[in-house]
DNA sequence: ATGCAAATGCGAACCATTCGCATCAGAGGA
DNA sequence: TCCTCTGATGCGAATGGTTCGCATTTGCAT
């Protein structure tokens, strides 16, 4: 985990201003093992008598988005229609997701270094980088399936 | 392209009624090359003089997703928040994104075959399949930078 | 042909997200 | 430290993609 001050340094880098906010809102994605809601974001701000409106905590992350301090998840979680949000890891994480309970572990080791420098040769592309989501059963939905 | 009566089977084999709508809907997303949105299906039945109503599309797209014949991809192609379908190729595309124009290109070689099995071993998991995306800039979009 | 469960049309409801606007607070300069 | 100005926030209303309820129609097995 990193000191607040690490957060306030990275706001002020990406031109916006440090509030105690979007420093809350930072340690409190850092500190997930799993990708938020924004209504999560919000009920923990809460638990944390960190008051604030609803409405900021959407601002609060598109700002962070935009300044690629956070991701934005591509795909829907427990199948509702709401994004969810995650600390940027500069270090990119892939997910192992299970098809029957919906958990999302981390995958630490990335299998994609050799492939995007072959990538960007054959097709000209810059790669600024890549999201890999594997899904599968995790072995207690494997059991249950029997 | 498959023909009509393949995609006529495949309702059928998933235990859904073969109807106009969906063999209609399952042709338009197959020769798409782009994931596209409910109201770009629903605008291109309308293109096609199939009547249907908005809330039938996003019934049919549901239930193809739950049998697996199309996939969603959620909120990512261009930062507005609606879900994307596409037709589920069973031998799936990879994504090069650019970050610049949003084109997206399909990637045909898959370079994570061994890396999924040697996951399945290590993790205990049953892997289904996984989706890769890869962001950069296209030469188009690199030549306009400067 | 008949019967029944599944599919559809239509409009209303839902709900995550966005906006408008008044007020407040962070950051830099005086 | 105080001022000033721009950007951040609160609050409520609006938006718009998606879902639902229910009456009607259609696919398909018998
Ligand atoms: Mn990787
Ligand atoms: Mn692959
Ligand atoms: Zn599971
Ligand atoms: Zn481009």
């Amino acid at each position: 985990m990193q000191k607040r001050t690490d957060h306030e340094a990275a706001l002020r880098r990406s031109g916006l201003k440090s509030t105690k906010h979007r420093t809350a809102i930072l340690d409190i994605l850092e500190q997930s093992d799993q990708p938020m809601a924004a209504e999560q974001v919000y009920l923990e701000l809460g638990d944390q008598k960190i008051g604030v409106s609803l409405s900021t905590v959407y601002r609060v992350l598109e700002s962070l988005l935009d300044k690629n301090l956070v991701t934005k998840l591509s795909m829907s979680i427990s199948g509702d229609n709401r994004a969810y949000f995650e600390y940027n890891r500069k270090s990119h994480r892939h997910y192992l997701v299970c098809l029957g309970c919906k958990k999302i572990k981390a995958i630490e080791h990335c299998p994609l270094k050799n492939y995007e420098e072959a990538l960007e040769r054959e097709m000209n592309y810059t790669i600024e980088g890549h999201k890999l989501d594997i899904y599968g059963y995790c072995p207690a939905c494997q059991e249950h399936e029997k």
